[in-house]
DNA sequence: TTGCTTGTTTACATTGTTGTCAATTTCGTA
DNA sequence: TACGAAATTGACAACAATGTAAACAAGCAA
């Protein structure tokens, strides 16, 4: 995310956010205006919840004022549409970035997994999409589009690397669901993650978060491989 | 869930909420109308997210005024308050209801998954949750508690059903890790459900929902009897 | 330079929401 | 029945947030 939010108590500014007085006003391009603005949008929605969400707040945090940001916007709801469009392509574009290798290779089912995790779970977006659930006012389109070529992609690369021939493939519904769940620990990993480990007496480091993807990729990954016959009863969280 | 908010576009009532005026006012004891209060909050936080939370709409719910709420709950932070720590304590006594059998014997750990899905997935709980997280304002003094002893009670399952003696016993970071993975399962369906499911293009009814369960069941199931030998390729999504 | 476009601001209107307070109603009880 | 405690209300205060309108200024083009 961009934008510095910390910046928080200190100033008081006018009475309708924006720069100090005194210093000339600076004109951006219009683009680079809801740039700036959907930036310190997405900020304050990630790290201070749906109530920081405040157009003189935002205004302040970019220099401009409230209005600046209704000009650009329309209304409160034109900026919160937005952001929710924008915050989808940008997953969307992220997740299949990641099912395309450079070299044109198939892409591994687990470094797409861990690209569904840093996207949706470390980078904040669960969050965002949580928020612009409950508020139901998001638009599907993005997701719904990315999520069937996940299935599509997957369900080709699980088809292709089997080469067991005495087993029947893998049901295309099993890849659904291995998607599905993927994205279901995602958001809530996103989401209630930090508490749930918390909750646990874990901190919520990088590593127990990395540890925990571990372990859920091996679960997936073996499922996946359905190579549970020779496979050893060990714990595979400590390797 | 409690409290038709339903009838929403209909009644104009008086400016504070409250009755239709003419009917003469009903007094409730001090528990009662705290509980209609809740419900109402509850129902209207889950239905309509974080702006459905006002306390004049609440009042017009419960036929109050929203004085009588502020009466109540001294503010309006003091309502969130009490919603959040009720919430909490109903999921603890839930799902630790499911840990214990009329007959004393041992639960099921798929029962209890059930339990923790139907709670929390299902009854709107996870919704609740994910709301208050992102306020950032809630009480994780009963969901630490019920976590552990969720560990606590699973792992013993799985240590004492543990007969194979030619392998080693599963390791207490293994069950925490599956805890983790069923809790945040369970609430990322709760609040991403239905949209992910949407845009796999599966209606979201009560077989899909129970559908995608029952195979990420047979997951965890096949996981934690470490069973992977003899089992067949076949897919448990279709029996 | 002149003039146009448009990003930007200031001041203000409007609306909605929380909170306060005194007055009123209801119910249990002395 | 009368009294008192407590639930409930209605009117109003205080404030915060969105939205509007007119004026200002920064850049660009003729």
């Amino acid at each position: 995310m961009a934008a510095s939010v910390g910046d928080k108590a200190v100033d008081e500014g006018t009475a309708s956010g924006g720069r100090s007085p005194g210093t000339k006003r600076i004109r951006r391009t219009s683009e680079e205006a809801r740039r700036q603005i959907l930036d310190a949008a997405e900020a304050r929605l990630t790290s201070l919840g749906p109530e920081g969400l405040r157009l003189q707040d935002i205004g302040r945090d970019v220099g401009l004022s409230h209005s600046a940001i209704l000009h650009h916007f329309e209304s409160r709801e034109g900026l919160v549409k937005a952001l929710a469009s924008r915050a989808a392509e940008q997953l969307k574009a992220d997740v299949l970035a990641a099912l395309v290798t450079p070299d044109g290779a198939a892409p591994e089912a687990t470094q797409v997994m861990a690209k569904v995790f840093e996207v949706l779970s470390e980078r904040g977006y669960a969050r965002l999409a949580a928020w612009l659930t409950l508020e139901q006012r998001e638009n599907r389109r993005h997701s719904r589009q990315m999520i069937a070529e996940l299935v599509r992609v997957i369900h080709a690369l699980r088809v292709e690397h089997h080469t067991d021939a005495d087993r029947a493939p893998p049901a295309e519904e099993d890849t659904a669901n291995i998607v599905l769940l993927v994205a279901t620990v995602a958001y809530g990993d996103g989401i209630m993650g930090p508490m749930l480990r918390h909750d646990l007496g874990r901190e919520d480091t990088a590593e127990t978060r990395a540890g925990f993807r571990a372990w859920f990729g091996h679960l997936i990954q073996r499922h996946m491989d359905d190579q549970f016959e020779g496979a050893p009863a060990r714990n595979p969280s400590q390797p």
